[in-house]
DNA sequence: CGAAAACTTGAATCAATTCAAGAGGCGTGG
DNA sequence: CCACGCCTCTTGAATTGATTCAAGTTTTCG
């Protein structure tokens, strides 16, 4: 199995053959599987591995005392979790599965033996939480400063194009294996709405999202309608730049 | 004049004189001064310099196309814009000032000599980013799922205790340099409904707001209005134990 | 096959926006 | 030094986008 955090990282930046093999070591030494809607680590652990996505989706989350809960990023195969565990004590969010997931459990000594043997390898995860970050950003205009019609049609953008950039759609459809639910509290919105906003942007041919996959016929059509610029997910491979430098 | 930066980092791990000196030199050797209301940085700009804050107020924000803007971070003195210019290579937001200010502009040579020469550097750094990633949650949570009167009293919490935990707190007052329409460009919100919610929130004692001066008189009541939870904020110094492991 | 979860739709309500108009403060230039 | 224009703040009234409540349908899964 190719792992995906590899192939993630190497379109930032060259790894050595060294890299690939602590790499991959380090994400088969210790798997772990979850059933779906299951927290991976709930608020206020202290957490002590960083969990690398094998496989499944999984969220970051903040519940709140009134019940209602605001999902902060949808992570999917390659993604690393919490790198912050190393300077940030106890979690001030969730993380929830969306489906089954596997991930591999990275001991903090680990990694940090692999970070202290790797300048490059560092960078590249650092590379990994700016892009995290800035894809925080645009969730913060979208939610602020967007209309429902927008802000869904945006979501599903970015979900499409991220996958587009890993390989991951074929025929314009992707995966989405998530709930409306889900999506309304991604967005900020209720999951009613949400449902009249799917319905509009349905009837409009602009998506068709059904079995867990969604379809998008005409991409630069909803990209418009959701005033959507892809410049925020960095997913141009600005890795040679920094190459040439190092 | 004692380097706000130094002071900061300083809360977060302990800082040789080697460092120090640098860290002042670099703070030192590029100075420039802006008005009240102007770019440092616009979107799409490929910057070559990370700029620290000197003093004044500085906000991070993204101006959409029908004009309205959303603010994605409020900055003060101490703090560090732009971490990520090592690895993004155009600006996806824009930085303007709120007030007039004084940046030390460093240059990306000298950042990255300094974090190659010492690793405590690099995390005292890296801490800084998870940190403002942290606030980016909280205010995902805070537009997507509060109320516009929590909302308000969220922000103006936020902005008291980050201010109390360097010292700019006196008799439970803090300074608030911004105007309304600021403020709820920040919350997602409109400018009229800013003001009465502020109005509301006056009238009920919990705030007082003039002269470009915040005061809370029972800041614990205004957090429970916000239900505010400052362990986003992560002031505790964790760099205690993050020090020992060193 | 039956129960639970997810989705769908309509109707009533509400929170927040927009529009509009006026008051107050500030700086600049005549 | 006053007048003018601009920005900020304030408030009311009308409107709207989104929520809540409620009920029914479809899908999923054990």
């Amino acid at each position: 199995m190719m792992n995906p955090l590899i192939r993630k990282l190497e379109r930032f930046t060259r790894l050595s053959d060294a890299d690939k093999r602590l790499l991959q070591q380090a994400a088969t030494a210790r798997i772990v599987n979850y059933d779906t809607h299951q927290d991976i680590i709930a608020e206020g652990e202290e957490p002590t591995d960083v969990n690398l996505i094998l496989g499944g989706w999984v969220c970051r989350y903040k519940q709140l005392a009134d019940g209602s809960r605001q999902i902060m990023s949808f992570l999917l195969p390659g993604d690393l979790c919490d790198l912050n565990i190393f300077l940030l004590r106890r979690m001030d969010h969730a993380l929830a599965t969306l489906t089954p997931v596997t991930v591999a459990k990275i001991s903090r000594d680990l990694l940090q033996q692999m970070l202290n043997a790797d300048p490059r390898l560092t960078r590249a995860l650092w590379w990994e939480v700016l892009v995290t970050a800035a894809i925080h950003r645009e969730w913060l205009v979208n939610i602020g400063r967007r209309t429902a019609r927008e802000r869904v049609a945006h979501l599903l953008c970015e979900i499409y194009f991220r996958q587009e950039a890993v390989g991951r759609v074929r025929d314009a459809r992707c995966e989405l294996p998530i709930t409306q639910v889900e999506l309304a509290d991604a967005l900020g919105l209720s999951a009613v709405h949400v449902n009249r906003t799917l319905r509009e942007l349905r009837v409009a041919g602009l998506i068709d999202w059904r079995d867990k996959t969604l379809a998008i016929p005409d991409p630069a059509a909803l990209a418009a309608v959701a005033r959507f610029d892809p410049d925020y997910l960095h997913l141009d491979f600005e890795g040679e730049r920094f190459d040439a430098e190092c």
